[in-house]
DNA sequence: TTAATTACTTTCAAATTAGAAGTAAAATGC
DNA sequence: GCATTTTACTTCTAATTTGAAAGTAATTAA
């Protein structure tokens, strides 16, 4: 499962294991989107056959970015929460949406825009990681 | 060339473009590393396949990220320069760049470490930037 | 003027992805 | 309490992408 890394550079190695597709989609639908079972995953826009997505959240899971739990009156739904690690995302995702909605848009029409992001960059960031800490506050307890 | 995209989402746009475990490498090499040249890119630590290079550079060159030119006194080299889209990229590659060296080194020992950046992320990326632009208009006038 | 360099392209095997279908356990409906 | 639906997968296969190596054409260096 683990992979082996191209170089001694943060930005690659950090590449190695997140630099595809899907995998930061899916830290999207955790942090902004609170999307927390498989089946939310698949219903995302973006249409993620169910067999990467359950090849990335094991990715995602062995790197300690997120969690897999069962809740006590649910035997049958998995529950994935992004772990500090995987919070502490929440920069490269603002700073990758900053970045598309300024130059995406060219080329795809529809992108929707963000404009409390743009208004205070940190004070997005902080209000993001604060409220989805809460969401895992409030279901483990 | 130009592909479809999967949704309205800037960060999966975004990712419909440079998610890869190549692009943002090759950004990193121009911006941070000043490479230039197909040579250049093609030495780096990575070792990337001089098929997929090609094809890479292609794809940034036709998003506008970066251009391709010939210096009046070199016929055979190219020279590749980020334009100020591919320049924006640096708040990008830095937040990628203090989550690595953040939560990487447990998987990857050999990470080099970057102290400037973690004093002052601002004042380090506006450094990057303007450093860059000073390159390129030293080559470009 | 021969050799080396640069920037590719081509080729082909291996790995990854996408899409569809199948499965087992749990929950729901009647 | 039994059949149906739901959830979370796995499996399968085809298509695409990647990686490694070799080849090529134009330019530059020796």
């Amino acid at each position: 499962m683990q992979k082996k890394f191209r170089s001694p550079c943060a930005i690659a190695s950090t590449l190695d294991v997140l630099g595809d597709k899907w995998s930061l989609v899916l830290v999207r639908d955790m942090l902004i989107k609170g999307k927390k079972t498989f089946k939310e995953f698949s219903s995302s826009p973006e249409g993620i056959a169910t067999g990467i997505l359950a090849s990335r959240l094991k990715l995602l899971e062995s790197y300690g970015l997120i969690t897999k739990r069962k809740l006590p009156d649910n035997k049958k739904e998995n529950i994935y929460l992004l772990t500090e690690k995987g919070i502490d995302l929440a920069p490269v995702i603002m700073e990758i949406t900053l970045w598309g909605d300024k130059y995406m848009r060219a080329y795809n029409e529809e992108l929707s825009s963000y404009e409390a992001l743009k208004k205070d960059k940190t004070v997005a960031i902080n209000t993001v990681q604060k409220n989805y800490r809460q969401v895992v506050a409030q279901i483990i307890g």
